[in-house]
DNA sequence: TACATTAATCGCATATTTGGGATAAACGAA
DNA sequence: TTCGTTTATCCCAAATATGCGATTAATGTA
């Protein structure tokens, strides 16, 4: 779309921190993440016994997960295990935790008082 | 959408994760963010000045913000001014944290051998 | 070779997001 | 009252996202 002539300049951790909240802005992918992060270990399609979708949706959201980078996946014909990718998870995890950490959290705020909509 | 017949079942914080996330899905919301986030206090439409985008196109993504509850506004006509909501910053923090810390982390897992794609 | 299993991809319909120009709304100031 | 300032809304166009059925691809097995 973009059609402004001049572009926003994002900086690296700006934009990646949108990709990675962009694949965590589905219920339903959170949902895929947390059964991975928690489960023993890997994972396969089980997922469509475990999730109420079809076998199309489910992998179109691993597909998402994978190209955002937050898990990777062992072909084992015709299964294929998924799994976290530890170090992006480890990534995602960092950059989060210092966007959410603002040193000037403590000053506080006169806004607000009258509550907007 | 959702045309299936048996919905899928989130749990609340699976829904609160993906809607916070959502609301992080942009970068340029990122970045308002992190200028509200650090600049000294509040904040008001000066974002049109720091970030070349329609006035119309700013506010759209103010309203998401405010939506997700991540930011709250003081009307003080004809201004508005913007800052962090930080009892939802503090939730959102949490949520994360808790997300992306899993106790299995460890387990190293044989997946990824053979990389997928 | 023919078949079964598993998962990705395609095609389609619908919904949502994104961007911006134009306009409206709210208010203070002249 | 008429303007000017600031911001939200409306409207439109284009791009993405979402969901699913059908098909294809890859491989082991009978």
């Amino acid at each position: 779309m973009q059609r402004t002539l001049s572009a926003v300049e994002y900086s690296g951790d700006e934009e990646q921190l949108a990709v990675f909240a962009k694949a965590l802005s589905h219920p339903v992918r959170i949902k895929i993440l947390l059964l991975l992060a928690t489960q023993q270990c890997c994972f396969t399609g089980e997922l469509t016994e475990l999730i109420p979708m079809a076998q199309s949706t489910i992998s179109q959201h691993l597909k998402a997960l994978l190209e955002a980078g937050l898990i990777q996946g062992e072909i084992n014909p015709p299964k294929v295990r998924y799994c976290i990718n530890r170090e992006n998870w480890v990534l995602a995890y960092t950059l989060f935790e210092h966007f959410f950490y603002t040193p000037e959290a403590e000053n506080s705020c006169t806004c607000g008082d009258r509550e907007l909509q």
